[in-house]
RNA sequence: GUGGGCGUAGCUCAGUUGGCUAGAGCGCUAGGUUGUGGUCCUAGAGGUCGCGGGUUCGAGCCCCGUCGUCCACCCCA
């Protein structure tokens, strides 16, 4: 047994795999920068502070922050999630808006491991500073979908709501306490544990005996102000219009307590496992003021790398990328031919591997094979002596003779390139 | 944080009511094939049965603890 493993919730992304999240990312990357969306890479850990705007009544915040003293005596906390320290940038940096940036990377959360949760999870996301306008949130939640319909994903099912405006929220929580609290005894001790900490959440239980209070309870959209109403209907209306399908659901509240009026959901109808929800965001006006700059509106999503990965795998999309090894070049008189061969074929931009160890040809071949290149370069006794190279390609078993002094085009020119 | 399942070879797993030197498939290495991979055949390497304690003449198997993992709850991406 090995001495040392992976901590809980963590692990090494292998093979093929690690190759299909640097894909993931790029994809991302080519969905949001032409639309105007700048990288941003925010630090993995800052001041706790930041992150305690996430909402002291989730468990995020509560239970699962990686927080610890720095050896300065700072209290540091490992990113739970990026939308907190995207705004502490902005702050920080006070860039001119609309400021629009997109990133990707790993955060962490002290959570017990499952399927599609870990404590290191990485996500990518995109946030808009600046704009109050619902044009921003359609533009928003359609690039997602367009980023979701890259991978090739297509039971995705977007959900929406609005939670008002800071004082509609409230509001709406104390009509949702008053309304649980008269029907206690029909919720399950769940619920009524939930109740004590955000009766907004609530609402998210799927345990069948709360189904009926939960369907009487009252509406979020009875409790919106009227711009807070009319900024939805906005919403609402730029998304019909860019034909993007949706369903308003009023019992979608979301996890952190920074959000405000638009929030949404995408979850895939294609997982049947627990967590079916593979991103989602909203708008957190109020969040960039809370964290001690302007009052400034703003809006973004975050998806689960895992989570999308689960989805592509159901739905049989977005496979890791072909092997990069063009050319694997089987050396059977000692490896120096290898060596010079693969150094000219690399210089030309092939990628070519080859053996090591003087293994047999067969060994050799099946390196070849395992490699996953198109081409065999193949270089025996006779070919040293005649100055040349057998080009076979590995598909169909076919081979050529080729000049060793011009070996590099030949070989181009059987890649077709 | 709560509850349950499972920890045996690199991987996926068998292993009978506790009883000789712990098995299979895949993978790996080598050979069959004196120059050729993906099919086939043969052989080989590889395990202190997660770790610690206990019961027993004897434990991979039973008991306790612990760690890990998976699943569900909670929470969330």
């Amino acid at each position: 047994m090995p001495k040392f493993a992976t901590s809980p919730g963590t692990r090494d992304i292998l093979a093929p795999d690690s190759a299909r999240w640097r894909h993931f990312q790029q994809v991302f990357a080519d969905v949001v920068e032409p639309a105007g969306y700048a990288h941003i890479i925010p630090p993995m850990f800052e001041d706790l502070g930041v992150f305690l705007r996430v909402g002291e009544t989730t468990e995020i915040v509560t239970k699962e922050m990686y927080d610890f003293e720095d050896k300065g005596g700072r209290r540091i906390a490992l990113r739970p999630e990026q939308t907190a320290s995207v705004c502490r940038a902005f702050v920080e940096h006070r860039p001119v808006t609309p400021w629009k940036v997109w990133y990707g990377g790993p955060n962490f959360r002290y959570e017990k491991p499952q399927q599609g949760r870990y404590r290191q999870f990485d996500q990518v996301g995109i946030e808009a500073l600046g704009p109050d306008d619902p044009q921003l949130d359609a533009e928003v939640i359609a690039l997602a979908m367009q980023f979701y319909a890259q991978l090739g994903l297509r039971q995705v099912r977007l959900s929406i709501n609005s939670l008002g405006d800071s004082g509609d929220r409230d509001r709406y929580a104390t009509a949702l306490r008053a309304h649980f609290s008269a029907h206690l005894d029909a919720l399950s001790a769940e619920s009524r544990a939930t109740l004590e900490r955000n009766p907004l959440r609530v609402l998210d239980s799927k345990r069948s005996e709360d189904a009926a209070v939960i369907a009487a309870a009252p509406k979020m959209a009875d409790h919106l102000s009227a711009d807070a109403a009319t900024h939805f209907a906005h919403v609402q209306a730029a998304l019909r219009s860019a034909s993007i399908q949706f369903v308003v659901d009023d019992r979608l509240v979301r996890g952190l307590d920074y959000y405000r009026r638009t929030t949404f959901e995408f979850v895939s109808t294609a997982l049947s496992a627990a967590h079916t929800a593979i991103g989602g965001g909203g708008r957190y006006d109020g969040l960039v003021a809370d964290l001690g700059g302007p009052e400034t509106p703003g809006i973004g999503f975050a998806l689960g790398l895992d989570r999308t990965l689960l989805a592509c795998d159901a739905e049989g999309v977005f496979a890791a990328p072909a092997s990069r090894v063009d050319v694997f070049v089987v050396d059977v008189t000692g490896g120096a031919e290898a060596t010079s061969i693969c150094s000219a074929l690399r210089a030309a931009g092939v990628g070519a591997d080859r053996a090591y160890e003087g293994k047999s040809m067969k060994s050799q071949m099946k390196a070849a094979d395992r490699s996953g290149a198109r081409i065999a370069i193949i270089i025996g006794d006779d070919e040293r002596t005649t100055n040349t190279a057998i080009i076979r390609t590995m598909d169909d078993g076919s081979q050529q003779s080729a000049q060793r002094d011009n070996l590099v085009a030949s070989v181009r020119q059987a890649l077709g390139r």
